[in-house]
DNA sequence: ACTCATCGATTTTTT
DNA sequence: ATCGATGAGT
């Protein structure tokens, strides 16, 4: 830290960048537009902090919405000033919550071991609430309250207040709910994900002497995607904030896109109201894309009404106009998509510097197959992920009820997981067993014969409750890699999945084991395409991308069309667009399958938003079948397809190399690879194969 | 307690 | 089309 200079990390910054890492005392809001170099902007500004301010690490706290964000930031503030960079708070708001929480969770009556509820076992409660509240499962689907009550606290919506302002009966059945879940809540000594901001905000508002302790600590706050910051997060900020009253925060409000989840763009609007002697500043100048790209994103974004205009420049030259394609259907679109990469790959692009993003996630199906059967090389980001996957789940519960077994969700999670009989009948019976004693259901194990259990399931209640004990004893003796395969084994998790003998049980036990060992080696796999929603493009950059599916219904989607509008719509467009460095294909089709049926959708409104003179125009219609769904004005079949037969050694552009296995019908040459093993099934006109 | 069939919904996502 | 949840049957 001592030797990092000024110099070093403010020489490559611009104007308006610098004055964003050297105003350091008050509240300042960066407005930074895409590509603008806020991530270079945040990280010099701690360093900044550090080197020449005299700022310690751990009076620094510096959040973000992701983990990822918060690692990557860590990551490259350690780069700049070296291992004292760890003790300063990076990480996200609710990891920031959860910190605080746990030191101040006593003042609420909870202990300091609480359980965090997810998504899933929030949706499972609320499910169990309406159970007992008999209220008709139809009418009160669990999703519904359940974001019901999620919005609520995320405006810092108590129960009693919810019930106070209830204008109907649905919301009186949420505010029934709402009740009841917090106090099971309490009484498994658990808080939901919504909680740790609810409840950090709630413990400092109702604790001077807390507060106190916290913004004495904070001399220097920084957020990043403030514009995604909901009411709950910016009141946090403002009670953490308001003594040394430093807070930076960083965001674009066209990038704004999670209202959904309760993001509210007025925190970016206001923010110089919120925060008295603010300043603002403005990153106008970017550093990503070419013009072309630019004038056609900033085109599209002006149509929004509600928006302070910003025009975003850079000097990397006017560029390829952006390309609009029409065609056929989403085989088509595919089949374009898949062509023009494998024509990208011949230029010399590589694989991971070329997108495909989509508005929903079915989207990616075809596209999928299609790159699967021409041997392109993709991965999927998004998806149902890691920690959400059962099997990672039932281990996660597992750990939680040895820790804290009032935990009632996880404990009925895995009671019968694998199974061992203990059915939904015993359970009920232990439950209200539980009740009617005033014990937890852990507790009310131990008295099976008494609740009601029958003798068969009462032995395997017995055993389940020498499971867990064992493991109690071994979380204080072993590490946790040890207490895990510890809970693998004796819960008999490992050996249901082998006495499955399935592919799918297979992948399961790796996943466990990915989980128990090295987490750095989740995989390091070569030039991959990245498909992903647009959602999840934000923050990332590509030097061609493919934006499909610009259809009225599609995007913007017809339920947010119905329900928010669709200048978020637009804002997620603007964010797709802002992604491409170099080349920015847009396609719609004519038709395309929704829902089991053909239907027929518009081309996007946003495609007639375009700037003509940055803009190229084609329509693909299908000349003869063999050219079916083939870029115009480019021939995608290549003109040296290479005579293969089995046993060949060839390369593939993306995939490296291989040997073919066998020849099949149509022009299909299946090869394994030496690269990771894999059998693909190429179709010799389109992948980039070459023989060796 | 587990297996199979029918019904209904179906945007986006993080913690 | 597809997935998940619920309910009847074994």
């Amino acid at each position: 830290m001592a030797t990092t200079q000024p110099e070093t990390y403010l020489e490559d910054l611009n104007p308006a960048q610098r004055e964003a890492v050297l105003t350091t005392e008050g509240p300042l809001l960066v407005v930074a537009g895409a590509g603008s170099g806020k991530t270079r902007v945040l990280t010099r500004r701690i360093a900044h902090l550090l080197a020449a301010v005299g700022a310690k690490p751990p009076e620094i706290l510096a959040i973000t919405f992701t983990n990822k964000a918060a690692a990557e930031m860590r990551e490259r503030l350690e780069d700049l000033v070296g291992p004292p960079a760890r003790a300063a708070w990076v990480m996200t708001f609710h990891a920031a919550s959860g910190r605080i929480l746990r030191r101040e969770a006593p003042r609420l009556g909870y202990r300091t071991n609480f359980t965090i509820y997810d998504s899933a076992d929030q949706l499972r409660l609320v499910k169990r609430c309406l159970e007992e509240l008999d209220r008709d499962p139809k009418r009160f689907t669990p999703r519904g309250i359940h974001s019901q009550i999620s919005n609520a606290k995320n405006q810092l919506i108590g129960p009693a207040e919810y019930a106070s302002r209830v204008s109907s009966f649905y919301d009186q059945t949420v505010a029934d709910v709402y009740e009841l879940y917090q106090q099971k809540l309490f009484s498994s000594n658990a808080v939901d994900f919504d909680d740790m901001l609810y409840l950090a905000v709630d413990v400092l508002e109702r604790f001077p002497e807390a507060a106190e302790k916290w913004q004495s600590a904070f001399r220097y706050i920084l957020v990043d995607e403030y514009q995604d910051t909901n009411h709950a997060q910016y009141r946090l900020l403002r009670i953490l904030s308001a003594k040394h009253e430093n807070v930076f925060c960083v965001g674009d409000p066209d990038q704004s896109v999670y209202s959904f989840r309760s993001a509210d763009i007025r925190n970016v609007l206001d923010f110089e109201k919120d925060f008295p002697g603010a300043k603002t500043l403005t990153l106008d100048q970017n550093y990503r894309s070419t013009n072309a790209i630019l004038e056609s994103a900033n085109t599209v974004i002006r149509h929004n009404r509600e928006r302070k205009d910003k025009n975003l420049w850079s000097e990397l030259g006017d560029g390829e106009p952006v390309r609009v394609v029409e065609v056929e259907d989403e085989h088509a679109e595919a089949r374009y998509v898949a062509a023009e990469i494998a024509l990208l790959v011949e230029q010399g692009y590589s694989g991971s510097e070329v997108a495909v993003f989509y508005r929903t996630n079915a989207q990616s199906r075809v596209l999928e197959d299609v790159l699967v059967r021409q041997g392109v090389a993709y991965q999927v980001i998004g998806g149902p992920r890691f920690y959400e996957r059962a099997e990672v789940k039932d281990l996660v519960a597992y750990l939680q009820v040895i820790d804290n077994p009032y935990d009632a969700v996880s404990l009925v999670r895995i009671a019968n997981r694998p199974r061992r009989g203990i059915g939904d009948s015993t359970l009920a019976r232990l439950q209200s067993y539980a009740d009617g004693q005033g014990i937890s259901l852990w507790e009310a194990t131990e008295f099976a014969e008494e609740a009601g259990v029958g003798a068969a399931p009462q032995k395997a209640v017995r055993a389940f409750r020498t499971i867990i004990e064992s493991c109690m004893s071994g979380a204080l003796e072993l590490e946790v890699p040890e207490l895990i395969e510890r809970v693998l084994e004796q819960s008999g998790t490992i050996a249901a999945l082998e006495a499955e003998r399935t592919i799918e049980a297979d992948g399961r036990i790796e996943n466990l084991q990915e989980l128990v060992s090295d987490q750095d080696a989740i995989r390091g796999e070569g030039s991959l395409v990245t498909l992903m929603t647009l959602h999840n493009a934000k923050g990332l950059e590509f030097r061609a991308v493919f934006l499909i599916g610009l259809e009225e219904g599609i995007f913007p989607h017809s339920r947010s069309i119905e329900e928010h509008g669709v200048e978020e719509e637009r804002r997620l467009c603007y964010v797709g667009m802002t992604r491409a460095m170099e080349k920015l294909t847009l396609l719609h089709a004519s038709s395309r399958m929704l829902y089991g049926g053909r239907s027929y959708n518009l081309a996007s409104r946003f495609l007639d938003e375009l700037p003509e003179q940055w803009v190229e125009r084609d329509q693909l219609r299908p000349a003869s079948w063999s050219n079916y769904g083939a870029p115009k004005g480019s021939v995608a079949t290549r003109e040296n397809v290479p005579t293969l037969s089995a046993g060949d050694s060839v390369r593939h552009g993306t995939l490296g190399e291989g040997v073919v296995l066998r020849l099949e019908a149509g022009g299909v040459a299946v090869v394994r690879f030496a690269s990771d093993g894999s059998e693909r099934r190429l179709m010799l006109d389109y992948a980039p194969l070459e023989k060796i």
